[in-house]
DNA sequence: CGCCAGGGGAGCT
DNA sequence: AGCTCCCCTGGC
């Protein structure tokens, strides 16, 4: 068990955020996550957050994962002052923090989350893993992995509408097909800076710019990288009729784009 | 039953 | 860059 106090970080926030789909409220203020074949439940009370694992396992990989090093005062003081929007979106969502999560499972998570939303990508997630995942025991409890690419290549390109992918499981399939026949190599991908990462992404089928840019700022890290979904769309037509002020947040407007797309989501009773 | 939206993408012009 | 079509599920 680790007792860590920490600024700028909220479980729930970061639960909420739609970065993770194995993320969840397991209690009141309890959140289970699995990562890979990893399983971490961890509870806050305020600044304190408690972390149900050995030093050891915190250090090696929750902490990383988590992106605790980073004081993200320093992208929240870079907001402009006069923007009155995104002022009030930051202070909505100061807890939180863009995770550093597996490349595998982000591509599959966001290949499913196209014309799809967040509640039931969750399922979709969750049905692959207990379908296709090594089941794993903690002791929390039992909980399946991640599958890796090499236990979705082999299948039918629709079996996984029975997982409830719909038409989106011909996408996942193929990539596995790529990933494991070493087509597409995901650990080359991983060193890549974000244009050429972003661009070896968008080759694979059902990998377009929206799903690249969500891959390189969810797994690779890449905070330059901005996401355009829908709500984005809505939000930057309603409040940067001149577009998204890159320039000045240059090197991390996917931080801001979280901001966004947290408050736009979760923000409307704030809302004036 | 129809309609539409949910963190789009491919293919074509 | 803009347009059309694709085509799955859940909610109303």
């Amino acid at each position: 068990m680790v007792k860590k106090t920490i600024d700028n970080f909220e479980l729930e926030q970061i639960c909420q955020s739609g970065q993770c789909f194995r993320m969840k409220q397991v209690g009141e203020k309890r959140y289970a996550v699995i990562a890979g074949s990893r399983y971490l439940e961890a509870e806050q009370q305020g600044k304190e957050c408690i972390f149900f694992c050995e030093e050891k396992e915190f250090d090696d990989f929750w902490r990383e994962y988590f992106d605790m090093e980073e004081d993200y005062t320093k992208y929240i003081r870079k907001v402009n002052p006069r923007d009155d929007y995104l002022t009030v979106a930051v202070n909505f969502g100061l807890g939180i923090r863009i995770l550093r999560q597996d490349l595998w499972e982000t591509l599959v998570s966001f290949l499913i989350s196209q014309q799809n939303n967040i509640k039931r990508i969750r399922r979709c997630v969750e049905n692959i893993c207990e379908r296709y995942g090594e089941k794993k025991s903690s002791v929390i409890g039992e909980y399946y992995a991640f599958p890796k690419p090499e236990a979705l290549a082999s299948l039918d390109e629709d079996a996984l509408k029975a997982c409830n992918l719909g038409y989106r499981s011909k996408y996942v399939v193929r990539a596995a097909r790529c990933v494991a026949a070493g087509e597409f190599d995901l650990d080359a991908v991983g060193k890549m800076s974000y244009g050429r990462a972003k661009n070896e992404l968008m080759k694979l089928f059902g990998v377009g710019e929206k799903v690249a840019d969500c891959i390189c700022l969810f797994a690779l890290h890449h905070l330059q990288a901005f996401p355009m979904d829908t709500h984005m769309k809505q939000a930057l037509d309603a409040h940067y009729k001149r577009g998204f002020p890159n320039r000045r947040y240059h090197g991390y407007q996917g931080v801001m784009q979280q901001y966004i797309f947290y408050y736009e989501l979760f923000g409307q009773n704030e809302r004036m």
